[in-house]
DNA sequence: GAGTGGTCTAGACCACGGA
DNA sequence: CCGTGGTCTAGACCACTCC
């Protein structure tokens, strides 16, 4: 009889908050603006302050907001798009190559990648670390493994390690011809290190850019590259990439 | 003097944790064993519960444990290469193609996918509803937007809804000779539709892929694809991608 | 009904950035 | 120094699955 259960399936209250507050940020709030703090936030919304958390966190990840220790909350700007595959059938360190190499090391890479680079997993390989800046801030970090096999006449290199000898070892790996290269995407979580580099917490969420480069029929390098994934949206294949808004942009002034 | 600030910069609770807790899972667990409960696992190691949900929803995030409420907290299988780009030159709905349709509406689209879509804001487009399953579960759910422009044919088709119509649609749109298409990939949360097609609870991490596929100079359908972030890992270009293990792994039995 | 993970509370202290 | 977000605690109750 009469008593139709509405809400029989009562959504959560920090779900019901990050509809409120991304409908507010789209039409009370620009880009940049510094939101009230996370204990005034909650008081107001007379929720404990780790359920606004909760709420806080989901936006962080969808890149509506940023949020950064003794500073304080603010209105993120749209995800900036990040070409990955364009350039399609080129070597890192070619021309128009948006990274920069950091520093160049010789050592025995990981056991879980040795398997793919067709090494014994005891065989030391090259592994260049780039980063990668766009639109003045950094948002990605890359380690590329590279087989001495694919880079065999590097004797006349002066430069033992640093940022030279890194782009030596570029430069050489550009004689060989590419034929292809496989992508691939998966989420991932900040190690220490590469949250220093992107500028974030530990355990910050990323977008791992697993890319096997082929040249001869063999992977003649590899490529882990982790874009913070708060900022960026990766595109694949031909030019910038799909636009899209949740709603009303401003700039904050 | 001679404090020596070791640790100066304690690492947090929750972050040793999950280390702890990730070297255990290749060690001494197999694939699909079930966990302790998360209470046990707090004491056992001696942290309130809340501390010790922060670890496991790092690895859950990083596809490493899977959890459902009444279950128990399970060890995840590697995560499953899907290919997302090697369709390329493809319409949705060919030959291979590893989606099933399950109905078409006619709708006016979301303001923000207007734009991309050249139409006017009003104006009402097929919306093609599809899913996709892979090794029996399900790993991905789209909206594809189709401008009535696009399947200028559309009579004699009787089924007025349903999947019969989606797939008409979508045999119509094969009569364009298809361009190129642009992808772009980018982190979001599942919103309650989406969730529930995943068997996942709202908010759960999705890799959202959104394709524009272009004939003629215009875009003649964009996709908008949510991919289960923590089962699957997407790829791109030309074959099955790249296996990366993180350490030993068994099998249930 | 028993046991699981999911939500929520009301506190506390810490690490960091900026004035 | 203060104010910010980040971590942590010790409880409570709810929703779900399975027996």
């Amino acid at each position: 009889m009469g008593t139709t259960q509405l809400e029989s399936v009562p959504e959560p209250k920090y779900w019901h908050l990050k509809t409120v507050l991304s409908e507010a940020l789209d039409s009370e709030f620009a880009v940049g603006e510094i939101l009230p703090n996370e204990r005034d936030l909650a008081a107001r919304f007379g929720v404990a302050r780790a359920t606004l958390r909760q709420a806080l966190e989901q936006l962080e990840l969808e890149g509506r907001l940023q949020r950064r220790r003794g500073v304080g909350t603010t209105v993120a700007p749209p995800r900036m798009g990040v070409s990955v595959g364009s350039e399609q059938h080129a070597w890192p360190g070619g021309p128009h190559d948006a990274w920069h190499a950091v520093d160049c090391r010789l050592e025995v890479p990981p056991a879980a990648l040795a398997e793919t680079l067709v090494t014994a997993t005891d065989e030391a390989v090259h592994i260049v670390r780039r980063s990668r800046v766009s639109r003045g801030q950094p948002v990605a970090s890359e380690l590329l493994y590279i087989p001495s096999a694919s880079v065999p006449d590097l004797s006349g290199i002066d430069a033992p390690s640093g940022a030279a000898r890194a782009r030596a070892v570029l430069r050489e790996l550009q004689r060989l011809e590419l034929e292809r290269q496989e992508n691939a995407v998966e989420l991932g979580s900040a190690g220490a290190d590469a949250a220093k580099e992107l500028d974030r917490l530990p355990g910050a969420p990323v977008l791992v850019v697993t890319t096997r480069h082929i040249a001869r029929g063999r992977t003649a390098a590899l490529s882990v590259a982790t874009y913070r994934a708060d900022t960026c949206r990766l595109t694949f294949g031909d030019s910038g990439g799909v636009e899209i808004h949740h709603g009303p942009e401003r700039q904050a002034s």
